[in-house]
DNA sequence: TGCACGTAGTGCAACGATGCACTTAGTGTA
DNA sequence: TACACTAAGTGCATCGTTGCACTACGTGCA
């Protein structure tokens, strides 16, 4: 077989644009698409070949991270035996420190754009698609169960990452309160609505 | 200041090339373009966009590498008091392992291409060309001096490494002996010429 | 001798990366 | 309000990289 150079290429840059921007956001600090560019060792313009936006870099990376907590979930669930929703979740809380790694995605998004609307809804759509794809996990193995309780099960795992998204949005930009709650009765209807269609 | 980015590309695949040559040589295989491409994770195309042939390839690593010999030496020489060219010499042979270097450089190369002339001449034209730098460098700082004792110390200096090649071609490359004397000879008569000249 | 085969090296067209000039939009300031 | 300034994003010409087909040459083998 024949190593495609070209494609690799464009995917070792793609991975230097991801990785300088996972860097910059878990420093911390906003950043522009001139020290994202010049910390992947690429240049400017590249950056919008590969990505549409900014924020298009940004939900990838988080989409990245908590691709982890989906593949430690699915691996939990899969391997286990059917039992229950409840051990499955609970299982799935022991193997990976799901709020961990949401609590500091929060922190760090929260860092790349304090007051800026734009961290609050990568970071809530992020998270919920990856509610989604859990609640569907589990809908699977037990199909004969109520969406409404794979879907409430999954919300509650997530819950140390609510209570750190709170405490952050109470400490420094208490204007987006009101529209993460909203955000977050959206994410639960469209995780039940999801898991019913099974897509 | 910009930095321009198109050159930046141009450097890190010829020091990826660079880089995996030296790898590979220090690794005493032969090796084709090919695998020099696959460990550089460039393009077979791109190998012969930066170098005109695998020896020109070869030959750089090699000339990077007496680079750091030329440079201690030059650097003892200049600093040093002006009192023989003889201390100077012997100072060099303190601060850099110079035929330590060579001689690695020489087994490299040995397991490069055992039995194929172009191991020996690019190492002897390489050797050569640093013993010229050495010799000038030193003919720079006695002028008084005859070009003959400058190129002798210098060749003096090189003592470990002709041990060394000599040995490795009695054991490995015995049909390289002749030739190998014939470019050790020719070496000599160029430092003397070269030195005479002061280019 | 003839022939298959591997490897060095070339020519070329397509694709990816880059520099640069440009538009657009948000923000601070007189 | 007007204006300077900063940063996002786009269009385009150019340069660097790559895949592929091709030639040339040495080597082993029947």
């Amino acid at each position: 077989m024949t190593i495609d150079r070209r494609s690799a290429l464009k995917a070792r840059h793609r991975r230097a644009i991801l990785d300088a921007a996972g860097a910059l956001i878990a420093e911390g600090g906003r950043f522009s698409v001139d020290q994202l560019a010049e910390r992947a060792d690429v240049s400017r313009r590249t950056v919008f070949n590969h990505f549409a936006s900014i924020d298009d870099v940004v939900t990838t990376v988080c989409t990245e991270m908590l691709h982890v907590v989906i593949d430690g979930f699915r691996t939990t669930v899969t391997s286990g035996e059917r039992e229950s929703m409840f051990t499955d979740v609970a299982g799935a809380l022991r193997v990976t420190d799901v709020p961990g790694i949401v609590a500091y995605l929060w922190r760090a998004l929260g860092g790349f754009a304090p007051g800026n609307p734009q961290a609050a809804q990568i970071f809530h759509a992020t998270v919920a698609r990856t509610c989604e794809e859990m609640a569907l996990e589990l809908a699977r193995k037990y199909p004969e169960a109520d969406p409404l309780d794979a879907a409430i099960l999954v919300s509650s795992l997530m819950n140390g990452t609510v209570a750190v998204a709170t405490h952050w949005i109470a400490v420094t930009a208490t204007q987006l309160d009101e529209r993460s709650r909203e955000l977050w009765h959206s994410l639960l209807e469209r995780m039940i609505e999801t898991v019913r269609k099974g897509y």
